[in-house]
DNA sequence: CGTTTTTGACCTGCGC
DNA sequence: GCGCAGGTCAAAAACG
């Protein structure tokens, strides 16, 4: 797989708007000295101009290859697990399960970047308890139990709220259904337990708990992968609710969207545009550049 | 009245 | 085997 061949970074901005041809030559014949002052202020910026927007493009060239070499270390590292799940997929139907299983402990890397504990799941399936057969026979529509492989797919969302808010709910698009709420031992504020009720069979999970160590802080933990379209499709660009407040450490998550199909790789790529475009323009220094660049291009125009 | 949230009870795995 | 802690269930309450 080639990142690149679909995730097209390039800005591509074009932050060169004097291609060769500068406004060098014409300050030359028959101009007062009022005016050849103006004109060699006008070549000084110009030159600054230039100079900034080549390190602009640079800088854009370097960041290019970064993400490129993120994406073949994220492709070598998936090859690698894909290889490892297919060795161990006889263990579906295990008899018996331990809870502190962590596939991606098997594998050697962490996928949650969060805490160090690595966050696990999978007691909600399998549950061999005679009560809880009976209670699966009376319930037909219950969640199936799913693979493992779907299960071991867990990130960590931090979005900045208010101390005072204390409803626990992160938002990001998808419907999630609060099923329990629990005080651990480790921290004292309580962590929330969600599924996801977007799609009856999703298998998402979400819990949602206030940093310990900066209660602005809400840390809600993924777990597992949509088996439905995302809120994108429903209701616009979810990935602009969590915004600039939140830090997404997901590359499994990102990593499983490459696969899809061409919508929705093309409405990624859009969201990716959005989400540079947004960015770009916070960056000041960026913002003034493009406009001393747009204004030297109108003035140029309106000489002609 | 259907859906969602709350919350105490229960289940399971782990360490001692 | 026992106790602890995390996770889940499900009845009751709250909500729209």
């Amino acid at each position: 797989m080639d990142c690149s061949s679909f995730l097209d970074i390039s800005l591509d901005l074009n932050t060169n708007p004097f291609p060769e041809k500068l406004p060098k030559k014409e300050v030359s014949v028959s101009a007062s000295t009022d005016l050849e002052r103006k004109c060699l202020v006008k070549d000084e910026s110009a030159s600054e101009l230039r100079e900034e927007l080549n390190r602009v493009n640079s800088e854009n060239k370097k960041l290019t290859e970064m993400l490129a070499t993120v994406c073949e270390n994220y492709y070598a590292l998936h090859h690698h697990l894909e290889k490892l799940q297919s060795r161990k997929s006889p263990e579906i139907d295990l008899p018996t399960k331990k809870r502190k299983q962590d596939p991606d402990e098997f594998l050697g890397f962490p996928i949650g970047i969060s805490s160090g504990k690595t966050e696990n799941s999978s007691s909600s399936e399998n549950h061999h308890h005679p009560q809880h057969q009976q209670k699966n026979q009376l319930l037909p529509c219950k969640r199936p139990a799913t693979d493992s492989f779907n299960k071991a797919k867990v990130s960590t969302v931090y979005v900045a709220t208010d101390t005072s808010d204390t409803s626990l709910t992160v938002k990001d698009g998808y419907q999630w259904r609060k099923y329990g709420q629990k005080v651990t031992r480790d921290n004292p504020s309580p962590r929330a337990y969600f599924r996801c009720s977007f799609a009856p069979s999703c298998p998402v999970k979400k819990k949602v708990q206030r940093s310990a160590e900066d209660p602005s802080l809400l840390v809600a933990t993924y777990e597992g992968t949509h088996n439905h379209l995302g809120p994108n499709a429903f209701e616009g660009d979810a990935t602009s609710q969590v915004g600039s407040s939140t830090v997404n450490l997901d590359l499994v998550h990102g990593g499983h969207r490459l696969a899809l199909d061409k919508n929705e790789r093309n409405t990624m790529q859009e969201v990716l545009v959005q989400q540079m475009a947004s960015s770009l323009t916070k960056d000041s220094k960026f913002t003034a550049a493009l406009a001393a660049a747009i204004s030297g291009r109108l003035m140029e125009q309106s000489r002609t």
